[in-house]
DNA sequence: GATGAATGAGTATTCATTCAT
DNA sequence: TATGAATGAATACTCATTCAT
């Protein structure tokens, strides 16, 4: 408990922090979730918690972004290894065949998609939302403009909207998984959706 | 002793509340709007509300039943004056298909969604919610096997995997289109899902 | 403790709010004084307080406006029935005369330039007040205006200024008494006063 | 051992934290002013700070013993070095007659009389402001007293009176004038003051 | 049935002060 | 001595719900 205090202690500290709120956030909900659940969680005073976040939302922020910027330079990190569209997409498509056997996966969306709504109603987060938006679509829609480029895919694929429908799909997708849990066959429901869009990019 | 006021009279209030409820919780979502906003909204008292409702949970539950239940009999009973699957199809797609011209559809949309993800955490709640899901699914599903049944789409089709398919759609897409609006090109999307699903089921 | 209440039972319940509200303000200061002192100090609840004040700043407002309302309007009375300027003047300085003796005055004088300080810092409550000096200075100023007029004060006279050492007295040697208390001479610095302006009229 | 650092570094250290809480304090006033202003003001450590005072309360109240024992002090340099009781008047009025224009005045008026409010509730504190009021009091009744003797000034004065009323009027207009600011004539103000005890004064 | 005043636990956030390094 | 992270009681204000009239 000490000041004068190293870079690591700071990183630590801010990251436990995060990790309690996330828990307490996927335990209630961001908005039911209160500042004394996040303190009594991680047993870090109140004062601490402010000392390395403005604010609730502050707190969700970073929660994000370190969770998107994660993803998204993982991502691109491992496509650019990858030099066919095919490689490509299955790539991404393994990506999330899988997120419902993480614990957390329900949870995560669920305190997400509240936020994201959430956010619609406060100007200042809202633009912050549509970015990281813009940020999932861009990523996708550019392995296809690629893919037709190199004539991998059918150049008659609308790739924009292909790339809604993919983000569309995984987010209805995880919304209704994380409100019916094991009673909804994410596996079956996501292959076959891999399927539909394979079968409309016509690839090679 | 004759009932003070006639079941009209009870109706309409009854519907009146809900009406200024639905229009409050779209406006500035169901965890943030009062009991407070309803009274102005509605000049019905606080007392008086209570009367008709036991709680802000309650209200919400009844609107949504409400709605379920519209939609859910109307579609049937139009369904039912179709023969054909494709002419079935058409109409649940046609149905959805221009909502983004709707003013409260994007509001209505975060309504439910929030409540959707807030009612997980309530056990009361989350079992009405499932229904609720499972009646949708079926709808479509039925629309399926039947078709296929009468030969009029391949019978390779996973008819439940599509069906999810199509309300993942319908939620992501809407929900997507809640937080972007006029930056989301809601109809060529629409287009897109439904050019996609057609193709799969290969109708006759 | 009803609803459909009458106006006299609203006008009593804020008038008891505003009574002790003034009395903890009086004794720990404005800014110390919590509303929690308040509620229990008025034994009303914190929201039914907030049912009638929409914040601490309202509730001092609500206070001062009342007491310079009355009082303003007293002074405006009482000096119309008088004619000559001298009536006038022994009037308001019989007033202020036996402050010190109200056993409120010197609580009341802390309060006051408390708030008055502190409506420096905020925007919306600076024009307030210095309206509020602004109706002071000027009744005192028309006073002396219609004395020279009316040939009973020397034209001499510089009007505005007088009004405002009048008052900036009134202020000093209240804000002094307030501290000193029993210590300070009130009332022959207070006579001293008087002649010091009344020499400087030369008032026939 | 000898100590680590001079006492004149430490006394450099203390000034130039009273100097940045000064600053701070006129700012914001002093309720409202944080250790973190001073902080952030000052680049010193709040453990540093208060390493050289045991609180805030600390703070104000050295600023304004070495204030005003450094005004006083100067004041009777000042004083002794003149010999006529019209002099040392003229001294003392032409010391107050352009503090207007010192840009750090009305924020200094302000800060002073709100910690004068602000001690009168707790008793350690109260006592150290009274024996600054008799201090500025004695100071100004001297010069009257002697005077008299001196058949410099009318017999008649009521020394301690006047020398309230000169405080007084000095509070009061510097309370005015830190509100109004621009708004207040204060030179034309202080004029008429000064011409108003000297002719009571009748000062040969 | 209708009214709306009353309740009070609950909310995010602040800040003087402490103390391990 | 200096540092600044940690503490936690304190603050103004909110809001679903109750209940006397």
């Amino acid at each position: 408990m000490p000041p004068v205090v190293s870079d690591k202690y700071k990183q630590e500290k801010k990251a436990a922090i995060l990790k309690s709120a996330f828990e307490c956030f996927a335990e209630k909900g961001f908005q039911v979730a209160t500042i004394d659940d996040i303190v009594a969680h991680s047993k870090i005073s109140k004062g601490a918690i402010y000392n390395y976040f403005s604010s609730k939302d502050d707190i969700y922020l970073e929660l994000m972004n370190q969770h998107t910027n994660e993803n998204i330079s993982n991502l691109k990190v491992e496509l650019e290894k990858l030099s066919c569209t095919k490689d490509k997409l299955d790539y991404i498509f393994q990506l999330y065949s899988q997120l419902n056997e993480q614990p957390q996966f329900a949870n995560s969306t669920r305190v997400h998609i509240e936020f994201w709504l959430y956010s619609t109603r406060k100007e200042d987060l809202r633009d912050l939302m549509l970015d990281r938006y813009e940020m999932y679509k861009t990523l996708f829609n550019t392995i296809l403009v690629e893919g037709i480029k190199k004539g991998e895919i059918s150049s008659s694929v609308h790739t924009d909207e292909i790339a809604q429908i993919f983000w569309g799909l995984i987010d209805g997708i995880s919304l209704h998984y994380s409100m019916l849990l094991d009673k909804y066959p994410y596996k079956q429901v996501y292959n076959e959706m891999k399927e539909l869009i394979y079968t409309k990019l016509d690839m090679k």
